[in-house]
DNA sequence: AAAGAACCGTTGTACTATACAACTGAAATC
DNA sequence: GATTTCAGTTGTATAGTACAACGGTTCTTT
């Protein structure tokens, strides 16, 4: 996305969330509201891509951190190879190689070269990687609720919606590859 | 933030926006959407917060990156200090005095001891800091426009909403100090 | 089928962003 | 005035990345 986040972020939630009309958005001229309304997502979505980060390294002391994005991915797609990691994150395949060899010797993944293709190297989590990723998923989920727990059902829903339409653009504007 | 997204990025926009129903949410059991929205929110901001990272560094080659976070913060912060920018972001004075460091030999800040304490260094962005600022913000918010010319006035007002809601909780679901 | 192009993954090197700890100087407290 | 506290810097270490150069493999093309 050439949108990313990185800067105006003065200070996310200084103006509490009524200044931003919940109703009165299309009826006068329509524009300086969606400006207004734009700014505010940019800056929001920037203060938040900069916590998340700090957070993150603060939240998994146990596994290197990033390889646990990568180590998600491999569950939910079993048997996919390091080049198609690269490519959805985006990531230059010598930080996928480095990264698979930190989860490899951590014991929660496991590379094998393909039969068909030896070139390929398919991969797979281990028993311990499974572990982990269920441990820390669950944490995370709990993070989340205690987090929106004063959260309506349909503003969870809807913010739901929002962001996976938001994300729906892709990584660049892009039709998102993968 | 405890909830940090770093994480279950198996592949964000992959189910289409619709499968978030946008209406029916607290009339069943109300108990069942609400965790998959949960979930859903949880996978889409961290999916945000990965990309978000890598495209950064594509977006601002000119300057070192993250010191632009902290420049936005002096410009809307005029006058504060390095412990200021650390206890806002969450970083280490280290971190922080080194960016800054950067910053000024980039000639984007001013940083001078302040006349009452003589341990204190009041920032200032130079006029070659503001003029970047306001070239970058340009730019992102042009990248916004576009990634998000789709949406209707109240679509975007609502989004922004629930994002500044989200963030209100501060970094760690704390009261957001600073 | 031999040559060349395209591909997958690794390794060397370099840089940004960070943290923690130790240290210097300058208030503030006692 | 001695101690503690605070602001910033510097030393050292680590994660995460990128880019470029390779070393095998497989696919294309003559």
């Amino acid at each position: 996305m050439s949108d990313a986040p990185t800067d105006a972020p003065t200070d996310p939630p200084r103006e509490a969330p009524d200044d931003v009309s919940p109703h009165v958005p299309t009826d006068a001229p329509a524009d300086p509201p969606r400006e207004a309304s734009l700014d505010v997502i940019q800056r929001e979505l920037t203060a938040f891509a900069r916590r998340a980060r700090a957070a993150a390294a603060r939240v998994h002391p146990e596994i290197p951190l990033v390889s646990y994005t990568l180590l998600s991915h491999i569950e939910d797609r079993r048997g996919c190879r390091a080049t198609d990691l690269a490519a959805h994150y985006l990531l230059d395949k010598s930080t996928v190689s480095r990264q698979l060899a930190g989860l490899e010797k951590l014991g929660l993944v496991e590379r094998r070269p393909a039969p068909e293709d030896h070139r390929v190297q398919v991969l797979h989590p281990t028993e311990a990687g499974l572990a982990v990723l269920a441990t820390a998923q669950a944490n995370r989920r709990a993070a989340y609720q205690e987090r929106l727990k004063d959260w309506s059902g349909e503003d969870l829903d809807r913010f739901a919606g929002y962001l996976l339409r938001y994300n729906a653009a892709g990584p660049d504007g892009l039709p998102d590859p993968d």
